[in-house]
DNA sequence: TGCGTTACTCTTTTT
DNA sequence: GAGTAACGCA
């Protein structure tokens, strides 16, 4: 029982609150997660079966923390037990067992994000509809936004206010792709992530004696970040939670970020409608943050209207003030950044580890990453194109989808002609018609190939068969051999690795070490599952690394780095020093999609509100006043927010700072050409007789087709190079007019190193 | 059928 | 700037 010595009263009322429902607003580091450890430990304590305990989370790291954290208190064993992760794996995992209930096998493949946008893309492309209104990704989000609304393909289709909408935006047949994919998905025994949900809901609904055996086993529900559930996990809960009513949730609507993926900050404010005697519990007290963070990112998040009120406040020392740097082009905001944190780090005791560069967007990564990396300084980069995204491991982790799931049509599309083996796009294009017009999949068609003998020469026929083989093969010893023996057997008989073990480019050394990094991670995962007595085969390694994510990899033993991350992926997360960069208008808080209207705002309001409280002791701001951004370099503004906070909490005078010369503010753009209207023009000049532009553009690292040998003498030397990837410099030397259609120019960047540029971007005046 | 070259699009966040 | 679709040639 001493566990409960380490609470605060409020912590502790939380903790010892057992049975209703009870809704716990948990402002930025006040102790949350230590909170629902603990209840869960306190409920186990006072007798309920950790078997009858459902707790969500929003990462697999943060389940896989907090149940360590409890495994500590009350003993592994007890631990074990409970039911506890993300909502896609924990629903996942309840899916496969009633996957029969709604017509599925239990062997059924997730497909991720990129396997969902290339099912929707060749069904675009065969109903013969135009990919420049019918975009994949955007058929492919209304598709994502529908499921997580609980609307499915039918309903979609029948209803009046989506068709008007989406006849407005000229796309009448989004429905029909909608209907397609969902009985594509099904005939592939696949299932997207939105799925995993939206099944969950169907099951439930359609089968009460399903619903009435989870119902009686869970007996205590906690939600994790219940800011940022969306319609159907909120279902779910509702569903589940019926007859005990022992809902526990825990989040703050200040955090809330994740709308668009469909998160309803209304279920968080609007929680206590559901449940009329619910408890309330407020954590106000910030134990991570000094007090002038913490009052600084209230003086930020004060301005929202749509929040449930509270007060937080820091008792740490008060700290130091909000530092604010000012650039004047983003390659110069990465060198002051990290000039700034090289400062901080020599200045104390801290460690690389205890420094996190958080940005709005991933692009804004590499500048970051060039910065530190001159000044030798280790980092980490997470999320990103993640490790999980990698083509080399698609591709691997599709055979073994394939082995366990022939019927998955992207896995069997990515791995029939890889490595290559004479399948062509003519042959996979006559297997998919045979398999529409007999309403097949694919891979019944392969299997039986004898059968279409007509159709293919016998060469084909012979390729064909050998893959079924090949498969088959691996299928014959799927239930007795480890998923680590059947992967490494996969990797060595194909000559996946060999192909990559004889690439000695950079990137192939790199994709050969991925490859080894996921054979390493499948034995790890085989060995935990014998130690642990769990299932060792290849259906419940894939079940895990589906929902896994960058986030949720193990750290190694050298944390020695400094963190570079999006605001959202730091969320939940602490850091003694960060540093917020890309403060400027339309960047963060970011205008994509267009106006920023009031509801967006708030929610960029929020990000930038999660991305200050991740500060222990200092945060560090900084702006750009020129971004090259798509392309061009543009004026930017420094971001609204900056203004926002309170400057009793600001190291400088932000008005000094952030003022302009006028004719500087007048125009948005710098730079840019006035004759590049639509497309740009190379050959400049020739198909204008606009005057001549004072900066020469280049775009793409090969000569365009229609450049001529003497533009390459529109390079003298002594021109000034005022934007390219390397910098701005001199040009000293002009080398070689033409070379394979591509000019080489060197030049000197700062008078020091030379280098040199085939055609990369640059921006040249006389 | 496969490969290399060129042209074009898309740039927010992620389970 | 990067990834990919389309194109054109062998």
């Amino acid at each position: 029982m001493d566990y409960l010595q380490d609470l605060n009263e409020e912590q502790r009322r939380a903790v010892e609150h057992i049975d209703g429902a009870a809704l716990v607003i948990a402002s930025a580091g006040s102790g949350k997660t230590r909170v629902l450890t603990y209840r869960i430990a306190h409920l186990i304590a006072n007798g309920v079966t950790p078997h009858n305990i459902l707790a969500l989370t929003f990462t697999n790291k943060a389940a896989r923390e907090m149940k360590e954290r409890i495994a500590k208190i009350v003993g592994y064993d007890y631990a074990a037990g409970l039911w506890m992760g993300t909502f896609h794996s924990v629903f996942a995992k309840i899916l496969r067992y009633e996957a029969e209930a709604i017509g599925f096998n239990s062997s059924f493949t997730i497909y991720d994000a990129t396997d969902a946008k290339n099912a929707v893309k060749l069904i675009i492309k065969s109903l013969q509809l135009d990919d420049s209104v019918y975009k994949p990704v955007a058929i492919y989000n209304r598709i994502s936004a529908a499921k997580n609304n609980l609307i499915t393909a039918s309903a979609y289709q029948n209803s009046p206010h989506i068709r008007v909408r989406d006849e407005a935006a000229k796309r009448p047949r989004t429905g029909e792709i909608y209907e397609i994919y969902a009985n594509k998905c099904r005939k592939a025994n696949a299932m997207d992530f939105d799925d995993l949900l939206l099944y969950t809901n169907i099951l439930f609904k359609n089968n009460p004696e399903i619903l009435a055996k989870y119902q009686q086993r869970f007996t205590h529900i906690l939600v994790d970040e219940y800011q940022d559930t969306n319609m159907a996990q909120y279902m779910i809960i509702k569903m589940l939670g019926q007859v005990h009513r022992n809902v526990f949730m825990v989040g703050d609507d200040a955090q809330s970020i994740y709308s668009f993926r469909g998160a309803k900050i209304e279920n968080i404010l609007n929680f206590r409608n559901d449940y009329k005697d619910a408890k309330l519990f407020k954590l106000e007290r910030n134990y991570r943050s000094s007090q002038n963070i913490v009052n600084a990112a209230n003086s930020v998040i004060a301005r929202n209207k749509e929040q449930l009120k509270k007060e937080a406040y820091s008792m740490n020392d008060e700290g130091s003030k909000v530092k604010i740097i000012k650039a004047l082009t983003d390659n110069e905001e990465g060198f002051l950044v990290v000039k700034e944190l090289f400062n901080q780090y020599h200045q104390g005791d801290n460690t690389y580890e205890d420094f996190a560069i958080l940005y709005r967007t991933n692009v804004q990564s590499r500048i970051l990453e060039e910065a530190l990396r001159k000044h030798n300084i280790p980092y980490k980069i997470y999320g990103g194109l993640s490790f999980y995204q990698r083509k080399e491991i698609k591709d691997m982790l599709a055979y073994l989808r394939l082995i366990a799931n022939p019927n998955d049509e992207e896995a069997l599309r990515r791995v029939i002609n890889y490595p290559k083996r004479g399948i062509g796009l003519t042959t996979i294009d006559k297997v998919v018609n045979i398999a529409t017009s007999e309403g097949k999949s694919m891979w019944e068609v392969l299997s039986n190939i004898s059968a279409y003998r007509d159709y293919f020469n016998s060469g084909t026929i012979k390729k064909l068969y050998d893959f079924v083989q090949l498969i088959e093969k691996y299928r014959k010893d799927l239930e007795e051999t480890s998923a680590f023996e059947l992967a490494k057997d996969v990797a060595l008989q194909t000559g996946i690795l060999q192909e990559m073990r004889v690439d000695k480019t950079p990137e192939g050394i790199s994709r050969y070490d991925n490859l080894n990094e996921l054979l390493n991670g499948i034995q790890e995962f085989s060995e935990t599952a014998q130690e642990e007595d769990n299932e060792d085969n290849l259906a419940s390694y894939l079940e895990n690394v589906a929902l896994l994510t960058d986030m949720d990899k193990d750290e190694g033993d050298d944390k020695n780095h400094v963190s570079l991350m999006t605001v959202h992926a730091s969320k939940g997360l602490e850091f003694k020093n960060v540093f917020i960069v890309g403060l400027e208008e339309k960047l963060f808080p970011s205008d994509i999609g267009g106006d920023i209207t009031e509801k967006s705002l708030e929610e960029e309001r929020r990000l930038f509100y999660v991305a200050l409280t991740r500060a222990k002791e200092r945060a560090c701001l900084s702006f750009a006043v020129t971004r090259y951004r798509w392309g061009n370099v543009h004026q930017e503004n420094p971001s609204r927010f900056l203004f926002e906070l309170d400057e009793k909490y600001l190291e400088q005078d932000l008005k000094e700072l952030t003022h302009r010369p006028a004719f500087l503010s007048r125009s948005n753009t710098f730079g840019k050409p006035k004759y590049q209207s639509s497309k740009p023009s190379y050959a400049s000049g020739v198909n204008t007789n606009r005057p001549a532009p004072r900066f020469k553009k280049l775009s793409s690292t090969t000569a365009p087709s229609n450049f001529k040998p003497d533009e390459a003498s529109a390079f003298e030397p002594g021109m000034r190079v005022i934007h390219s990837r390397f910098g701005a410099g001199e040009i000293m030397k002009i080398e070689g007019e033409e070379q394979n259609r591509k000019a080489t120019v060197k030049f000197i960047s700062f008078g020091e190193k030379t280098l040199l540029l085939k055609f990369a971007k640059l921006q040249i005046v006389k």
